[in-house]
RNA sequence: GGGCGUGUAGCUCAGUCGGUUAGAGCGCAUCCCUGAUAAGGAUGAGGUCCCUGGUUCGAUUCCAGGCACGCCCA
């Protein structure tokens, strides 16, 4: 006895004791331990920061990080996964100082880096709970017990491992880089943080004039939008092959590009007289400094006009403000010139006293006093504003400025070769990533910034002394402790900070870097911190690694996926995973982002609680979106899965239990004989296929291809297998053919239930734990995927049933279109074909036919030209190459062949055409043969297969006719009045003679199909009125109890 | 501004290694079925396969240019 199921199923409910019952029973772990010592399949999952909660993009992620582990344990695995936490790093930062209502470096070490940074620790698993719940109620196993923190001693100190052995090799050093600043967090931004933060703001721009030297009254015109840099000025740089306009306006030279020229004068009598000259005659001339701070650096080769091939003409002047200490492409030139790069700004974006007049203002601020300065002293030419997309910061929403920094780098350029090659050992999907985004950007990858001017992250493990002459890195806590002379427990900056290591060459004490790492850097670190390597379980890292299998979403493309790589080459010159899926962005159903502020999107939650994790997973993974494409998230598509896939499957599970429960029937042990059913040996076979297509497409990690499959299964199975064995588990003799049936079902659900364990964990539980027999494993999670058995595929079965189907369609085409209602028993249905291959597959299934379609017989013939006309059509992909640009002359003259000749070309044979008097030999593959029906027939067709039906009635098809009619009634009533299956009963019927008549001569048809053991016909009766077939009748159903 | 991706029915998406009739589901309309009922089936309407050029006997598919959207990078 089985469980008995209801056909109305609350999925959240069914899942949440699923839930329950891997909780009780340790479910996933044992599925891990299960597994040990077979071969390993390497995950590694990329951390989340915990300062957030979980949105569709993680879940997205997890349910593929959850499907690929799953299967694989199913083929036999080892899968460990351990969820990660990124702990580290300026978001936790900046909540702290939301918390503390403070900002700023200043503010921060006032308070004290110890008090801050133990704030941060005890702020950053805040919300750990609600992503394990999250992530479980997804049905995602993972485990949390042994999940790996950034922060955690062992952790960091691998971090430092990492480190040394880069240092070590050379690859880390010391620079200034013009980056990205945030001055309210006082740090420098990464490219990818830089990014997330561009808005739409308005800027002042200005344009002024530099006084050339050596020239009198000439002046060079220069545009900016940024007047805080100014007084960093070191150059003007012009494109040499720019044409330039001299322009004399009252007594007055001015220098600018041509092509600007008319945004200055509006008309050419505006200016006195204007001369051209091309940018290279302007390189070397020297010009008098705008402000005097740095005046002394033309000692040094400033204040110079430089080429450069950066400069435009697409706005301002033509003419470049160098200020080498505040824009990338500044810092490049100056290097190259030697120009001093100044940089009179402090960490927190205020002047220096080097800029005396505006020494501790911030630098935006003191963009007006700067501009009205510059006017008072005739310098500023024009003024304005401009609207362009500015970086900010993305955390704070300050706007950021360029400076240059004291950065601390990875030569990311010079492994650039290796990074390359080792891409190439990688499977992407999809494919694209390759070669495309990730390939592209692995050539043009640049060093790689890995400090950052924080407290909360892994220090640098970098001492030096007071003199700058002594560095020495630090890769262990014990080396640490035996230099430093003391016991380590934490490796957070306000601890090791405090350690100072006593110089070996007179240099007095060396002290910390204040630099922490990028939380990038730690999470590439994640394949060795996460085991504590080199520090233990070296040697099962070294033989397990790289792993098998990440999976992130797209934007990782520069983040964690650049950063694993980088690592991984620059300390073992291999790629860190092999396979990688990538997921794309979950997108709100109108198309934006998902926004909490808008509320364009469904609760996670709700979704769960409406239609479960198995309906939500199915809609992901059964979508472009694990190909890298956008998905736009409706809940409408997960209804769809839902009604699609779940309910069905569901209902074909419940469609067995119920009725094995009936006939008391349980999966015997062992004699799972072959069954000599067409119907089961065709689902047998389906569900071969199935297997198969799904194992190939997992193999090669196409989750969408590996999912689709399903569909068209379920289809087979529910519409077609089911509805067309139903009377097989009906029929009251316990005979062979409905213990096959019990059989073959029960063998499918339980392997469907296997195949679709990875991707719908919940459903395929609750149906594989109902239905397994004794002695096997208690979760489907714990069953080995099924391999194809090649013994029960039949493909010559499974497209001879696809032809039946095609045959039915067309029948139920005709009955449609004819108005002949599939109740109205007919006599003759006609399968005519030349093909007498598909005759002879098919012939074997013609009562599957009959009964679909309600005939009587199905008659099979061959003489289709007395049903269609045959036309011809050339098949230009025969015909193309063989006759390039005479094919359509061929065409015209193919589609005149007359019906004879056609039928010679069907047969087999080669028939000789003449085209433009040339004689062309065509055989039966270079023409496509079209049928079309004779008017006036009921006839369909479609490929090879017409299909006509006889549509005379006789007497006797009349009263079966009605008999099913009342039957149907019956039915309905039984419904109506919630019988249950098993129940039987009495009916009244109070008609006329020609319901009598038909009732009782389809009497034995009546009664097994009602389940009625006596059918009367009384003068009136009360039952309900009905009108069968334009009989009115009377029905009454009347429950009877009968003897066992 | 650059790189990559996407653009196919009202909507969500398949597909096309170049072949003349481009598919599915949802939605809509009409009908059927009803012991799968949060169902099921049939039929129909609905498409310049983003645009423009090129290659070709033939382009929705390949190439080039453009447009729109997205992501990433400047």
């Amino acid at each position: 006895m089985y469980e008995p199921v209801s056909n109305k199923v609350d999925f959240s409910e069914s899942e949440q004791s699923v839930l329950e019952f891997w909780k009780e029973n340790g479910t996933f772990l044992k599925s891990v331990e299960a597994r040990k010592g077979a071969d390993e399949f390497l995950f590694y999952d990329g951390p989340p920061f915990a300062t957030g909660l979980p949105h569709y993009g993680h879940l997205l992620a997890g349910t593929i990080k959850d499907i690929v582990p799953r299967y694989q344990t199913m083929r036999g695995y080892y899968v460990d996964r351990r969820f990660g936490w990124d702990c580290h790093g300026l978001p936790v930062e900046f909540e702290v100082e939301q918390d503390l209502e403070i900002s700023g470096k200043t503010q921060i070490e006032e308070l004290g880096v110890d008090v801050f940074n133990e704030r941060c620790r005890s702020i950053v698993l805040r919300y750990t709970s609600e992503w394990r719940s999250v992530v479980t109620r997804m049905g995602r196993w993972v485990d949390f017990d042994r999940d790996y923190k950034t922060m955690d001693p062992s952790y960091m100190e691998s971090i430092w491992w990492v480190f040394k052995s880069l240092w070590d090799k050379g690859l880390i050093y010391e620079g200034k880089k013009i980056l990205p600043y945030c001055p309210r967090c006082s740090t420098p931004l990464s490219n990818f943080e830089t990014n997330q933060g561009y808005e739409d703001v308005t800027d002042p721009a200005i344009t002024i004039r530099f006084k050339l030297k050596n020239e009198d009254n000439a002046y060079i015109l220069a545009w900016t939008t940024t007047p805080w840099t100014l007084p960093s000025n070191m150059a003007l740089a012009v494109g040499k092959d720019i044409v330039y306009a001299r322009i004399e306006d009252k007594g007055s030279v001015y220098y600018m590009a041509k092509d600007r020229v008319s945004v200055y004068y509006r008309d050419e009598d505006e200016y006195d007289k204007m001369t051209e000259l091309r940018g290279d005659e302007l390189v070397g001339k020297t010009y008098e400094p705008i402000f005097p701070y740095f005046a002394h650096c033309s000692d040094e080769g400033a204040f110079r006009v430089l080429a450069a091939d950066f400069v435009s003409t697409g706005d301002g002047t033509g003419v470049v403000h160098i200020a080498p200490g505040f824009g990338e492409d500044d810092y490049m030139l100056g290097m190259k010139e030697g120009l001093p790069a100044v940089c009179p700004v402090d960490a927190e974006g205020q002047f220096t006293d080097e800029v005396s007049d505006y020494a501790g203002r911030r630098v935006k601020e003191a963009d007006a006093d700067i501009m009205k300065r510059l006017k008072a002293e005739g310098k500023l030419v024009h003024r304005s504003t401009i609207v362009h997309s500015y970086p900010h910061c993305w955390r704070c929403d300050e706007p950021l400025i360029y400076r240059g920094i004291s950065t601390w780098f990875v030569k990311v350029e010079q492994i650039k070769d290796r990074l390359v090659e080792a891409n190439k050992e990688i499977k992407w999907v999809p494919g694209h990533l390759k070669d495309g985004r990730f390939g592209k950007w692995l050539e043009g990858a640049r060093d790689w910034a890995i400090s950052r001017n924080r407290y909360w992250g892994a220090p640098l493990p970098v001492w030096r002394s007071e003199d700058g002459e002594e560095v020495l890195c630090v890769g262990s806590i014990a080396e640490l402790e035996k230099l430093g002379g003391r016991e380590v427990k934490d490796l957070h900056k306000h601890h090791v900070d405090k350690i100072e290591i006593p110089s070996k060459e007179g240099r007095g004490m060396l002290k910390r870097v204040p630099e922490v790492l990028d939380c990038w850097f730690e999470s590439g670190s994640m394949p060795y911190a996460q085991a504590h390597y080199p520090f233990e379980n070296k040697d099962r890292f070294e033989a397990h690694f790289p792993a098998d299998f990440i999976a992130e979403g797209l934007d990782q493309t520069r983040g964690w996926f650049y950063t694993l790589m980088v690592l991984s080459v620059a300390l073992f010159d291999r790629p860190a995973f092999r396979n990688v899926v990538v997921n794309g962005m979950v997108l709100a159903e109108d198309g934006r982002k998902m926004s909490k502020r808008l509320k364009n999107y469904p609760d996670a939650m709700y979704m769960l609680d409406t239609y479960g994790a198995d309906a939500l997973r199915l809609y992901m993974i059964n979508s472009p979106v694990v190909r890298a494409e956008d998905l736009r998230f409706s809940e409408d598509g997960v209804k769809h899965s839902l009604r699609h896939l779940l309910i069905p499957l569901w209902n074909a599970y419940s469609f067995f239990v119920t009725y094995a429960n009936i006939d008391g029937w349980s999966a015997g042990d062992g004699s799972s004989g072959v069954s000599t059913n067409v119907l089961d040996r065709w689902i047998r076979s389906s569900l071969e296929t199935l297997v198969a297509d799904v194992a190939t497409a997992m193999d090669g990690y196409d989750l969408q291809r590996s999912v689709r499959p399903f569909v068209r299964f379920i289809e087979d199975l529910t519409n077609w297998y089911i509805r067309r064995s139903r009377r097989r588990f009906w029929k009251s003799q316990d005979d062979d053919d409905k213990s096959q049936a019990y059989q073959t079902l029960h063998h499918v659900l339980v392997q469907l239930s296997k195949v679709a364990a990875p991707f719908l964990p919940f459903i395929s539980e609750s149906i594989y734990r109902n239905l397994r027999s004794e002695g096997s494993p208690e979760s489907v999670h714990l069953c080995d995927f099924p391999i194809a058995d090649g013994s029960f595929r039949d493909h010559t079965l499974e497209e001879a049933m696809s032809l039946v189907m095609t045959c039915v369609r067309l029948g139920r085409q005709l009955r449609s279109e004819h108005n002949l209602k599939v109740r109205q028993p007919l006599s003759v249905l006609h399968v005519v074909t030349r093909n007498s291959e598909i005759i002879d597959s098919i012939r074997e299934l013609k009562d599957i036919i009959a009964d679909e379609l309600n005939v009587k017989k199905v008659a099979f013939g061959d003489h289709e030209t007395e049903l269609a006309t045959l036309s011809a059509k050339a098949d230009f992909r025969q015909l193309g190459p063989r006759f390039g640009p005479k094919v359509k002359v061929v065409a015209k003259a193919i589609s005149e062949i007359p019906s004879n000749e056609l039928e010679r070309i069907v047969e087999g044979d080669s028939v000789s055409i003449s085209v433009d008097g040339e004689e062309v030999e065509l055989g039966p593959n270079d023409v496509v043969i079209e049928r079309i029906p004779h008017d006036g027939l009921v006839v369909a067709c479609e490929g090879q297969i017409l299909v006509a039906i006889e549509t005379a009635l006789t007497d006797e098809l009349v009263e079966e006719g009605l008999a099913r009619e009342l039957v149907n009634k019956v039915q309905n009533m039984r419904k109506e009045a919630n019988l249950d299956v098993t129940q039987r009963i009495r009916v009244d019927v109070s008609g006329g003679e020609d319901i009598k008549r038909a009732v009782e001569s389809n009497m034995e048809y009546v009664q097994t199909e009602t389940l009625c053991v006596e059918c009367s016909f009384p003068e009136s009766s009360a039952g309900s009125e009905w009108e069968i077939n334009g009989h009115p009748c009377r029905i009454e159903v009347i429950p009877v109890q009968v003897e066992a």
